[in-house]
RNA sequence: GCCGUUGUAGCUCAGUGGUAGAGCACUUCCUUGGUAAGGAAGAGGUCGUGAGUUCAAUUCUCAUCAACGGCUCCA
C-alpha cells in the first residue's frame, strides 16, 4: 500500500500503482469524469500512470491551469492525428498549448492548406474526438528512439531526440497517432467536445528567420459546446475595443496609401488626446525636475556611428538622404541628440542629475509585416528623457522613474501589464550587445536591487536588453492579445563613454555620467492606441476630444443653448450644440455612440428654471441641476483628470 | 522581410464573364419631437493599381501595392 496526501492534508491508502484516477473514482465518480492531469510529489503527471510510492496528490481539471494546458496539449496532439489522417506524409515539429489553446507546426513538403482545409480537419478532430481514444505512454531508449525516427525519415523529432537524455524519452499514442512527447495527456481525446482551428500561419522553424518556414496551425478546444461560444462571443467583443476600429469611428486617426504604410495622420480628435497627454507630461516632468528640449529629426552619419545604433539598427532606419557628400538620417532616437545637449557646456556634479526631456518625433524603418494600427507605426512621437547621473544617484533616479509610471498608471487605472527585466544574452555579447561583461552584470544587479526594494513584482528576461545596457519594460496587451512594450526605462553605461561625456566631480576629477533612458508613456502612437482599447472608446472627460454636448429638445431652445456653450467655453470645456432638425432620442444615440461623456439635454423645463438635465455617457440621466454647478463639478472632474 | 488570407460607396457588407446593389452615414425637403434610430427624395463607385486571356473582365490569370492573421524583428 501507499499513502496519498491530498491538497486539504488527508492521507488515504491506496494499493501501489493506484493512479490519480483511482484516486478520484474512490472520491467520487464525477470528479473522476472531471480529472484531467494529476499533480504529483509537484510533477504533473498523466491521471493513468501508476503511482508507486508515497506521493502527495492533486487532482487537476478544467479549472486550474495546467488541467487546462493538459487538455490543450491533447487537443494539439489530436489536431496531429487529423492532419496525418488528411495529408499523409506531413511531418510535425512541435505542439504545444499557449494561453489561448494550442497550435502544431508542420512541415507540409510544399503543399498549402486553406481556410476549406481547416474545417475538413474540426471535422476530422470531432469523428476522432468521439472514438475516446486513450493517450497511452511509452518509455523508450534513446537508441530504439532514434531508430524509430531515422526508419520514418523524420528530421524534425530526430532533431528534438538530440537535446534529449536517454531515460527521459517518452511517446505517447492515441488512436493511431505517435508522437514523441513528454506529456502528460488527458485520458482519452472524449474530453474534447467542442473545436475550433483559428488560423493558419508560417512559422520560422526554432523561431530563427534563417530556418524553413513551418505551417503552423491554431486552435483551441474546450470539454462544452456552451463553452466554446463564450470563447467566440469574447472573441467578438475584444474586436469592438480593437483602436483600429474605435480610432476610425471615432475620428482620432487615419492611415493613407499615398502618405504611406505605418505613417498615421492625427486628426482633430486625436490631436486633443495628444494634447493633453502632452500637458500631463509637461507637469510631471516640470514637478520631477526635468527640463525639456527640442531637437532636429535629422543628424549626419557621424552621431550614429558614435552613438552605436547605425551597426545594430541600419536596417530599420530609413535610408540616408545624401547632401553635400554626408550622409543624413531621420532620427530613429532622440538619444543622441540629449547627449549632445549634455555635452554642449561644461557640466559638474553640481549639475547633476541632469534631466532632458522632450516629446521627440521618431521615425523607424519597421518591417512591413509588423505595422499594426497605432501600436506599431514608422513615425512615432517618444515621451522621451534621459537622466545624466552618477553612479551614486543611480538607484535614486531610477526609483523615482519607476515611481512615475506608477502614478501613471494610477491616472490611467492601469492595472493588467507585467514589469519585464530585459537582461542582455551572453551568447551575443559583441553581436547584439555591447561587448562588456562585467559591466552587463554589474548594472543588471543595480536594476534588480531598484525593484526588489521598492516592492515592485517582475520578471526577468535574458536576451530583451538594449544594446546599451537592461531596461525594465512593461508589457502591456491589445485587444486581440498582442503583447507590446508600452513603457520603458533603461540603464545606458555605453554611450556616455561612447560620446566622451564627462562631469567634474567633486574631486575636480572627469566622471562618465550613466545615463537612464525613459519613457513611461511610450509612444503617443501606442499609448493612445493603448488607451482607445483600455477604455473601450470611453476616454476620461479630460482626454475626450468632445466633452460635453448641448442637446437641444427643438429649435425654439437653441439660444438657451447657445449661452450653455459660452458658459462651457468660459471654462475651457470643449464643447458642441447639436443643431440637427433630429428628435432627442436620435441626438443622444448619436452622442452615445460617439462617446462623449457629457450630454445637456434642454428644453422648455431646463430654460424656465435655467437648468440643464445631465445625462452621463454609458449610464443614463443623471437629473437637472444649474448650469453653474454643473460646470464647476466638470472644472473640478477635469482638472484632477478623474477616471470615473 | 517570410507564410497565409483579403481588397466592391465614407462605414459594414451582398453580387456578377455582358461596364454594379443593400443598410447606415451624407445632401435637400417635411417634421419641432423629452432621454439610444421620425418620414420622403437625392447624390455618391472607371469594383486597390498595372498587365494578360477573351468579342467582352469588377468577375479568370499574373504582377504590384495595401490591409488583416501569424512568424521574425523592435534602440
Amino acid at each position: 500500500m501507499i499513502k496519498i496526501t491530498l491538497p486539504d492534508g488527508a492521507v488515504r491508502e491506496y494499493p501501489k500503482g493506484s493512479t490519480a484516477l483511482d484516486v478520484a473514482k474512490s472520491i467520487s465518480e464525477g470528479l473522476a469524469r472531471k480529472v484531467l492531469a494529476a499533480n504529483v510529489n509537484g510533477e504533473v503527471w498523466d491521471a493513468t500512470r501508476p503511482i508507486d510510492n508515497d506521493a502527495t496528490l492533486k487532482l487537476l481539471t478544467w479549472q486550474d491551469d495546467t488541467g487546462k494546458s493538459t487538455f490543450w496539449h491533447s487537443s494539439a496532439h489530436l489536431l496531429a492525428e487529423a492532419v496525418e489522417a488528411t495529408f499523409p506524409g506531413v511531418k510535425f515539429w512541435v505542439g504545444p498549448a499557449i494561453d489561448k489553446g494550442f497550435y502544431y507546426d508542420m512541415d507540409l513538403d510544399g503543399r498549402s492548406i486553406s481556410e476549406e482545409d481547416l474545417e475538413k480537419l474540426e471535422k476530422k478532430m470531432n469523428e476522432l474526438a468521439k472514438k475516446n481514444s486513450q493517450y497511452l505512454r511509452k518509455e523508450m531508449s534513446k537508441d530504439s528512439a532514434i531508430q524509430y525516427f531515422t526508419e520514418k525519415g523524420d528530421e524534425y523529432k530526430l532533431d528534438l531526440l538530440g537535446g534529449l537524455k536517454d531515460g527521459d524519452i517518452t511517446f505517447y499514442t492515441q488512436g493511431d497517432f505517435t508522437d514523441l512527447c513528454r506529456g502528460p495527456h488527458i485520458p482519452h481525446t472524449g474530453f474534447i467536445k467542442a473545436i475550433k482551428l483559428t488560423n493558419i500561419a508560417g512559422a520560422y522553424w526554432k523561431n530563427d528567420a534563417n530556418n524553413k518556414q513551418l505551417t503552423r496551425i491554431y486552435g483551441v478546444t474546450f470539454p462544452s459546446k456552451q463553452e466554446l461560444d463564450e470563447y467566440l462571443q469574447m472573441l467578438e467583443e475584444a474586436k469592438k475595443r480593437d483602436h483600429r476600429k474605435l480610432g476610425k469611428e471615432l475620428g482620432i486617426y487615419t492611415m493613407d496609401d499615398d502618405v504611406g504604410p505605418g505613417l498615421p495622420l492625427w486628426m482633430p480628435n486625436g490631436t486633443i488626446i495628444i494634447e493633453e497627454l502632452e500637458q500631463l507630461a509637461k507637469e510631471t516632468e516640470n514637478d520631477a525636475g526635468y527640463k525639456r528640449v527640442v531637437t532636429p529629426h535629422i543628424a549626419k552619419e557621424s552621431m550614429y556611428l558614435t552613438s552605436g545604433h547605425l551597426p545594430y539598427y541600419a536596417d530599420s532606419m530609413f535610408p540616408a538622404m545624401e547632401l553635400d557628400g554626408t550622409k543624413y538620417y531621420l532620427k530613429a532616437m532622440n538619444c543622441p541628440h540629449h547627449h549632445k545637449i549634455f555635452d554642449a557646456e561644461p557640466r559638474s556634479y553640481k549639475d547633476m542629475p541632469l534631466r532632458l526631456a522632450e516629446y521627440g518625433t521618431c521615425y523607424r524603418y519597421e518591417q512591413s509585416g509588423e505595422l499594426f494600427g497605432l501600436m506599431r507605426v514608422r513615425c512615432l512621437h517618444m515621451n522621451d528623457a534621459h537622466i545624466y547621473c552618477s553612479k551614486e544617484q543611480f538607484a535614486d533616479e531610477f526609483r523615482a522613474v519607476n515611481s512615475m509610471y506608477l502614478k501613471y498608471f494610477k491616472i490611467f487605472g492601469i492595472d493588467k501589464y507585467v514589469m519585464r527585466l530585459s537582461l542582455h544574452d551572453p551568447e551575443k555579447l559583441g553581436q547584439k550587445y555591447i561587448n562588456e561583461p562585467e559591466l552587463w552584470i554589474e548594472t543588471e544587479e543595480m536594476v534588480r536591487q531598484v525593484l526588489i526594494e521598492s516592492n515592485i513584482p517582475f520578471v526577468e528576461v535574458a536576451g530583451e536588453g538594449a544594446f546599451y545596457g537592461p531596461k525594465i519594460d512593461v508589457q502591456i496587451w491589445s485587444a486581440i492579445g498582442r503583447e507590446f512594450t508600452l513603457a520603458t526605462n533603461q540603464v545606458d553605461f555605453a554611450q556616455g563613454r561612447r560620446f566622451n561625456l564627462s562631469y567634474t566631480n567633486k574631486d575636480n576629477a572627469p566622471e562618465v555620467p550613466l545615463i537612464i533612458h525613459r519613457a513611461p508613456l511610450g509612444t503617443h502612437e501606442r499609448f493612445i492606441g493603448f488607451l482607445l482599447e483600455h477604455y473601450a472608446g470611453k476616454l476620461p472627460t479630460w482626454l475626450a476630444p468632445m466633452q460635453v454636448k448641448i442637446l437641444p429638445i427643438s429649435d425654439k431652445y437653441m439660444d438657451y443653448a447657445k449661452s450653455i456653450l459660452n458658459s462651457l467655453k468660459k471654462a475651457d470645456i470643449r464643447a458642441e450644440i447639436d443643431d440637427r432638425s433630429e428628435k432627442i432620442g436620435k441626438k443622444i444615440r448619436d452622442t452615445e455612440l460617439m462617446k462623449v461623456p457629457y450630454m445637456l439635454v434642454v428644453g422648455e423645463k431646463e430654460m424656465t428654471e435655467q437648468q440643464v438635465s445631465v445625462r452621463r455617457q454609458g449610464k443614463g440621466d443623471l437629473g437637472a441641476k444649474s448650469v453653474e454647478s454643473f460646470v464647476n463639478e466638470l472644472i473640478g472632474e477635469i482638472k484632477e483628470r478623474r477616471g470615473e
